[in-house]
DNA sequence: GCGACAG
DNA sequence: ATCTTGTCGC
């Protein structure tokens, strides 16, 4: 049996069964009624994770926004050595060491996270946000560009629309058109943010881009595209 | 057994 | 995720 060192997570031994067990064992604890500081949050942040030198180093950002204007108030970049492979439905044991480093480096605790993943669209509902929520206590939602698991009807081309994402008789989260001719994002509750909430939250964080600011910021920080090209102004 | 499979 | 400029289309 192939086990990894597992930094800052508890109760796994490292193994792939294991870590499945857990995530069934932590999506119990999952909360999917809206916390009172995440319903009119004051400060967000959003957080991405990415890999360097051959995938020996996993880099999380970090950026914390004021809710209000969207304008980012603080940015962090926080660097690890990765300790196992990406595996399908396994995302969180991979980034989560990142993520709370990089959480550990802000200035402030933020009222609510957008992870850049899912987070209770997932097999066993414990995607990354999901996981990252009950494991740091905050209120989390997942954006993600693809489909793990689910189903949905046809959404429709004009922005804001959403459709509901169902896996078997459970309602996962929304597939939102969140820019005209764009892929739709799928956008589910993490902890302590309800379906609707999440969805409440990602509409009120969009400015034109197919990403809400959060993460879209945290994205370009994550992947050193800040300082390469400047299309304006 | 076959196909799918977040980042 | 990551390697990577220009280019086609709205």
């Amino acid at each position: 049996m192939k086990t990894w060192p597992h930094p800052s997570i508890p109760d796994w031994d490292g193994s792939i069964a294991g870590a499945r067990a857990l995530q069934v064992e932590l999506a119990r604890g999952v909360i999917l009624e809206d916390a009172p500081s995440a319903l009119a949050p004051r400060r967000i942040a959003g957080f991405d994770v990415g890999f360097e030198d051959d995938n020996r180093t996993t880099r999380a950002a970090a950026v914390l926004l004021d809710a209000a204007s969207l304008e980012p108030v603080a940015e962090v970049v926080a660097r690890i050595p990765t300790s196992m492979p990406y595996i399908p439905g396994l995302l969180s044991f991979r980034e989560l060491p990142a993520l709370f480093e990089a959480l550990r480096q802000l200035p402030e605790t933020p009222d609510l996270v957008f992870v850049d993943g899912h987070g209770i669209a997932h097999p066993r509902r414990l995607g990354i946000a999901a996981h990252f929520g009950v494991a740091s206590g905050l209120p989390t939602l997942g954006v993600a560009k693809k489909i793990l698991v689910g189903r949905h009807v046809p959404l429709g081309e004009t922005p804001g629309d959403a459709v509901e994402l169902v896996d078997g008789t459970d309602w996962i989260g929304w597939l939102l058109r969140s820019k005209a001719r764009c892929r739709p994002l799928i956008v589910s509750p993490g902890h302590r943010v309800s379906p609707q909430g999440a969805l409440r939250h990602v509409r009120a964080a969009l400015r034109g881009y197919r990403l809400p600011e959060p993460t879209r910021l945290a994205d370009r920080i994550a992947s050193r595209r800040d300082r390469r090209r400047m299309s304006t102004a």
